[in-house]
DNA sequence: TTCAGGAATATTTTT
DNA sequence: TATTCCTGAA
């Protein structure tokens, strides 16, 4: 193992073997490679087994590269390393041991829109009014406190205003469909595995002496109950290696508490702690915006990434009219580069705070054929027609799971309809029995009309065909047969519209998709059954659905670019209220609003454009809308905008040619005898657009006689 | 029970 | 602007 290409500190947290080690790995500092090399360092020098080894990872995609990386480091097989997300983790510690709190091992992982569909059943079983009491909002709520490994009754002991109380006698009900349904949630998976530890201390021994060398990736998104599961494991023998970073700490809003890195030391006493702070990735002046809006946090580790990179292109600043012009800029400044042969697709990324404002890149890219694609908008597995296969899928393996029967009992429409299906649930219970238990109670049919009976017991026998099936096929087959036998994808060929087409593709595309999953699975990890494939959609993320990068402009969200770097990085909708964003109140909000903007402008190798609209739509309406005061951190920064930057390209290459002298540059500042002062944004052969401050917005002038004084 | 069409309404990031 | 919700007809 070659360990000279390590930089001091990186060489110094490798190296490092027993005890607590805290590494501050600032953006682009190589972090990847350390985290690698230390494992590597341990199996490798020290001998230790790679079962000995637990790495926690922020996505799964991180753990699938961090596992290629070893093998090729240490060129050996390092199966039996532990490797994953959290929640992957302790899903396979749950089914390995849970049996001992009394968790089948054929739990299911419910997903948020499973979560939210407990919650709003639970809602109407207590006549609360959905309108009224928004499920996301009390998801988030019962999620923020299992999170803090509140139970229900500890929880109802704090709620305090009125929301909370409702809360409160929502959550138990929804823990106990859960558990009636045999299925855990996200924070389940962590807090059952605490709970497992503590009420089981034996097992938790067995786990601390398996695990001598833990390592967590991301500490700085880790929340309470993670944090707990780590101390827990660590406790022992201390070997704990966390690494990250407090500015980039974008998860709050998900129970993420960036305090814990800043507490490590207190925690883990006589911990060693690395500061990486050399920067690989980006230029300098890339670096010096970037430093200049975050040192603007006043919760921050003092920290400052340098780089040999001293030359680069300035940061451009950009102020467009709207979210159009926006799109439009950006396809034509791509579309220059590529075309003058400067850059391919592939190198241009357009970060932004929120989905919605893929919209007008997308539209413009279809209409210029800029090649381009979304990341993570709309999950494979979250289209409707995917989860309806998978909730099949998913009744099959686990009968019990009501809110996957919910789903499906009557699509395709099978004549079981609002009346039905009440009745089935009402029977249910009562009887305290799943709604597929209650289809097949006799008890309950004979109170039925025939049709209705029918039409259950065909469905009852449908499901039991497939299961039958299951017990002695792999999972292609039975994927091919369920898709056969429930007649769903005759159901969508039967409509002809465009809507269906997509989905039948998609449908078969979930063919490919099982079988591809199989083949891994013998490679890998081995398990190729029907639950570990389940387990796999409810655990990947948009950011594991990345793959390989084709030649495609990229468009993504900042939390989705974080671990990423692209050589030309596009930062756009830097208004206030979008980033940061409207919601955010409190200052800790804007902290971490201002955290997701250095996130951005880090992600950047090369060139990074940052861009702000005057107004924007949203939902249909026009809004106005001031710059990010973010930016202000940058005013005394030369920042010239992208049209300067393509103007003086444009010039410098046709000094030969015929492109007639303006005077009028873009950037350049301007006089109005009423609107006074104002900066020229786009200038063509006959027309200039200047864009003045104070609500006035974009004017266009005709060239010849503008009444524009330069200045 | 199903489906079409109009009305209402949402409004951040996601393991 | 889209999606979801709701109503009423077949």
């Amino acid at each position: 193992m070659d360990l000279g290409a390590l930089n001091p500190e990186q060489l110094e947290a490798v190296l490092h073997k027993d005890g607590p080690l805290l590494v501050f790995a600032g953006a682009g500092s190589g972090k990847t490679r350390v985290i690698t090399y230390r494992v590597a360092n341990l199996i490798y020098t020290h001998d230790v087994p790679p079962s000995q080894i637990l790495a926690v990872t922020f996505t799964n995609k991180a753990a699938d590269e961090m596992k290629e990386r070893l093998r090729q480091l240490l060129g050996m097989d390092i199966r039996g390393l532990w490797i994953g997300t959290f929640h992957a983790i302790c899903a396979r510690i749950l089914r390995e041991s849970g049996r001992a709190i009394d968790i089948p091992p054929n739990f299911l992982v419910y997903d948020e829109s499973d979560q939210l569909d407990v919650i709003r059943q639970v809602l109407r079983e207590l006549d609360l009014d959905e309108k009224q009491f928004n499920p996301r909002a009390i998801r988030n709520a019962i999620s923020r406190a299992k999170e803090r490994l509140l139970t229900p009754e500890q929880y109802r002991a704090r709620a305090v205003d009125y929301f909370e109380r409702v809360v409160a006698s929502v959550y138990p009900r929804y823990q106990d469909t859960l558990q009636a349904a045999n299925a855990l949630d996200f924070d389940d998976l962590l807090l059952a595995t605490i709970r497992l530890f503590t009420e089981q201390p034996r097992v938790l021994q067995r786990y601390q002496e398996q695990f001598r060398y833990i390592l967590v990736d991301e500490y700085q998104d880790v929340n309470y109950a993670q944090y707990v599961l780590v101390r827990l494991l660590a406790s022992a023998h201390g070997n704990l290696c966390v690494v990250g970073d407090d500015d980039q700490s974008i998860y709050r809003f998900r129970g993420a508490e960036p305090e814990l890195i800043l507490r490590f030391e207190q925690d883990f006493p006589n911990a060693k702690v690395v500061f990486l702070e050399r920067n690989y990735r980006s230029t300098q002046p890339i670096l010096d915006a970037a430093f200049r809006v975050i040192c603007q946090n006043k919760v921050r580790a003092p920290k400052r990434l340098w780089t040999e990179r001293t030359e680069g292109m300035p940061v451009t600043l950009t102020p467009v009219s709207d979210e159009e012009e926006e799109a439009r800029l950006i396809a034509e400044y791509i579309q220059r580069q590529v075309y003058l042969g400067k850059r391919s697709f592939g190198d241009f990324a357009i970060l932004y705070r929120t989905n919605a404002q893929s919209r007008a890149f997308e539209e413009r890219f279809l209409r210029e054929r800029v090649p381009h694609r979304i990341v993570g908008a709309l999950r494979f597995y979250d289209r409707k027609e995917i989860k309806d296969l998978i909730a099949y899928l998913r009744l099959v393996v686990n009968p019990d799971d009501a809110v996957s029967l919910r789903r499906i009992i009557n699509t395709p429409p099978r004549k079981i309809g609002q009346q039905t299906l009440l009745a089935i649930q009402l029977h249910a219970a009562e009887r305290l029995i799943s709604p597929y238990r209650a289809m097949q109670d006799p008890d309950l049919l004979k109170l039925m009309p025939a049709q209705a009976v029918k039409a259950i017991q065909g469905f009852v026998a449908l499901i039991e065909d497939l299961r039958a099936f299951a017990e002695r096929e792999r999972l292609t087959p039975l994927m091919k047969r369920l898709i056969e036998r429930t007649g769903y994808l005759a159901w969508l060929e039967d409509h002809k519209d465009a809507e269906s087409v997509d989905r039948a593709a998609n449908v078969r595309e979930l063919l490919n998709v099982v079988q591809r999953f199989e083949e891994t699975a013998a490679e890998t990890h081995g398990d190729a059954s029907p639950m570990a494939f389940l387990q796999h959609v409810a655990l990947v993320t948009d950011a594991d659905t990345l793959g390989e990068r084709g030649d495609q402009v990229l468009l993504m969200t900042l939390h989705i670019a974080k671990g990423l770097e692209f050589p030309v990085v596009f930062l756009v909708g830097l208004e206030n209220g979008l980033l940061p964003h409207a919601l955010s109140e409190t200052p800790a909000d804007i902290e971490e609003e201002r955290r997701l903007c250095y996130v951005g402008m880090t992600r950047a190798i090369d060139e990074l454009h940052l861009l702000f609209a005057q107004s924007r739509r949203y939902y249909g309406s026009r809004r106005w809308s001031e710059p990010s005061p973010f930016l202000r951190a940058l005013k005394d920064l030369e920042t010239p905008t992208l049209y300067q930057l393509m103007f003086s390209s444009a010039t410098q290459q046709a000094q030969v040619g015929s492109i007639p002298p303006v005077t009028l540059l873009p950037g350049q500042r301007v006089r109005h005898p009423q609107h006074g002062f104002g900066i020229v944004v786009r200038t063509t052969d006959h027309m200039v657009t200047v864009m003045f401050p104070g609500g006035v917005g974009m004017l266009t002038f005709p060239l010849k006689d503008a009444p524009l004084e330069a200045i």
